[in-house]
DNA sequence: ACATTAAGTGATT
DNA sequence: AATCACTTAATGT
């Protein structure tokens, strides 16, 4: 019974993201292989050089992405949604591969996990799943083009802007909780010159800063 | 009251 | 823009 319930969850939370994309035939195949994952603020869901058995499709909450070398240097790339998949970790579980990055959880969530042989499968099997991926692909890369744009033609004042303003949106808030530091590890930057710039964004009104937080006053 | 962690500052490269 | 060395402020025990 309890199972039975556990797997009709599943499958609305399927519907409400992918009912408008993907068959409802898959949709209960895949609600019935699915395994739920939920994780904590700060949690990392991934971590570099790990061997992926399982890919996540995000129901609720958010996860960013990021590179991160070995000596602990990281740099953010892209963040994941609801209803949104990471194509990538798809040739990493198929092709055995090691993951190159990490996925942090940006606040509780939710994700939904499924086994690689499926998803496999699912790519012969359903021109919706296919279109599905590939789509997945193509966002992916586009959110590449634009973290490397930013990292090349951007000055850190300014992505410190559009990190602001993306942590918001994402996190459905005005009010970042979030240290210097963190802000720092993002960016790829020092504590120091991002306490510079914030002093400098609340001088001008735009943020109100206190411990642990930043208030985005106009956006 | 004390220790710990976050944030601010000036000087140097 | 980064790093160092240091100060000051905020917070937990």
């Amino acid at each position: 019974m309890t199972q039975m319930l556990r797997s009709e969850n599943k499958l609305e939370m399927l519907q409400a993201h992918l009912g408008y994309i993907l068959e409802s035939t898959l949709l209960e195949e895949m609600a019935q292989v699915a395994k739920i994952r939920e994780t904590a603020t700060d949690e990392i869901v991934v971590n570099v050089g790990d061997h992926l058995q399982m890919i996540p499709i995000v129901i609720d909450g958010s996860i960013k992405i990021s590179r991160e070398n070995e000596s602990g240097d990281e740099l953010l790339l892209y963040y994941m949604e609801g209803g949104d998949t990471c194509a990538m970790s798809l040739q990493c579980c198929t092709r055995k591969i090691d993951s190159q990055i990490k996925a942090t959880s940006m606040e509780p969530s939710l994700l939904l996990m499924f086994p690689t042989e499926y998803m496999e499968r699912w790519l012969d099997q359903y021109k919706t799943w296919r279109q599905f991926i590939l789509d997945s692909y193509h966002t992916r890369m586009i959110e590449l083009m634009e973290s490397i744009d930013a990292i090349a033609f951007m000055n850190l004042d300014q992505r410190l802007l559009k990190y602001l303003s993306d942590q918001a949106k994402i996190l459905g808030s005005v009010e970042i909780n979030h240290t210097h530091q963190q802000v720092a590890d993002d960016l790829h930057s020092s504590r120091v010159v991002i306490s510079r710039l914030l002093k400098q964004l609340e001088t001008k009104g735009e943020i109100k800063l206190s411990r642990n937080k930043i208030i985005l006053l106009k956006f």
